[in-house]
DNA sequence: TGTCGATATTGACAGGCGTGAATGCACCTG
DNA sequence: CAGGTGCATTCACGCCTGTCAATATCGACA
């Protein structure tokens, strides 16, 4: 496992989920994981996108942000609910900016960070099973 | 993080998905991640059961089990595909299992696993962002 | 310009995790 | 019963990662 998570595009295929917020917008837009095997390097892809949700604090981070006033956060509002150091926080936000699923305003002396629905909706649907999965 | 991540329960909640496959069916049934915060035990447990899916092999196991003729597969038909070694395999096929995405019906001396729909779909529910997230 | 406050980066450490070799176990078959 | 086969477990190793302390960077403001 050496994999880089470079951007954090989760095979983009080749129609954008809505308009690609940053780089490679997000996670795998419409590979039903089911249905047929993924290849090495889509697996490779769509676990790098997972990664960076399989975390309890980030879990709580894009919780947290979503339902923040107005959807967007800045670093201050998050320390002390999540319960760890600043740059701990500041770290995790990063690895959700890098993949895709959070966005990163700077205004002024602030950060304010969104999540990005397009990729946490992306992911739900490569996990999701199409109701006839089995059933050729 | 040192979480166990004991049997693969998230956050299962008073009303089980579909009829709980084993102890406590999968994936946090109807929490949509976005509107408001986690508890830190709530995400510690969906934690768990992102990061039995945030892995390649892992994720091209789902995908071989789920595409394979009737929807189940032993341990044989994966271990040529993934690539990896046969105690790799039945390592990670235990993870899936523990964590409620795969179940195993051993059958003679072969073990043949599914995978659990509910589970993964609860995952993807978890994740999706409802319409109005940040408009209340 | 100098200072303060908010955030990001670096360095270092401990623990977790993916991996394979070797081995054990259960079940079928002769 | 003996041998073989499919799968699980144990052990050990190295990389990855989450965390914090210390420090750097950048913008606001007097």
């Amino acid at each position: 496992m050496n994999v880089e998570c470079h951007t954090g595009a989760v095979a983009t295929s080749t129609l954008p989920v809505v308009s690609a917020p940053r780089s490679g917008a997000s996670a795998a837009c419409c590979a039903p994981l089911t249905r047929r095997p993924l290849s090495a390097e889509a697996a490779t892809d769509l676990a790098c996108t997972l990664k960076a949700v399989a975390d309890p604090a980030r879990l709580r981070l894009l919780s947290l942000v979503a339902a923040h006033e107005g959807g967007e956060a800045c670093v201050c509002d998050l320390v002390e609910p999540l319960g760890l150091s600043q740059p701990t926080v500041s770290h995790h936000l990063k690895v959700l900016v890098e993949a895709g699923l959070l966005t990163r305003d700077k205004r002024g002396v602030w950060a304010y960070f969104a999540v990005v629905p397009e990729a946490l909706n992306a992911l739900a649907a490569v996990l999701a099973v199409p109701v006839a999965a089995s059933a050729p």
